[in-house]
DNA sequence: GCCATGGCTAGTA
DNA sequence: GCCATGGCTAGTA
């Protein structure tokens, strides 16, 4: 596995509980400032094996990217476990993202 | 070639 | 809604 990937896994399993982090920004905290779409390849073909928070990460926008319907549902379920709010779809990052401090 | 992006326009209201 | 971006897993041979 690239250097790249583990960072990029790193990063996600550093994610607290009750928080998110979207794709560009995983990509920046994993030193690729421009690689939000390797995030988004890693989280699909890697989160199941891997066990990863893999829920915790959303679009830049707030909204839970996923297409397929039962995943975002899926996905929805898990973030309101942790406390988090989603409405339509979409995620307050004012209150939920998390912000790595130096 | 894939991908669960992102940022910037054009075009509507 | 368009399109530039980029690092590589999964799967075959």
């Amino acid at each position: 596995m690239k250097p790249f990937t583990e960072d990029v896994l790193e990063v996600i399993r550093s994610i607290p509980e009750g928080r998110v982090m979207t794709y560009g920004q995983v990509a920046r905290a994993a030193g690729s400032p421009r690689a939000a779409r390797q995030v988004a390849r890693v989280l699909h073909s890697m989160s199941r094996k891997y066990g990863l928070p893999w829920h915790r990460v959303i679009n830049a926008k707030g909204e839970i990217a996923l297409k397929n319907e039962e995943a975002a549902y899926e996905q929805q379920m898990s973030l309101e476990s942790e406390g988090i709010v989603v409405i339509n779809g979409r995620i307050s990052l004012n209150q939920f993202q998390y912000e790595k401090e130096s």
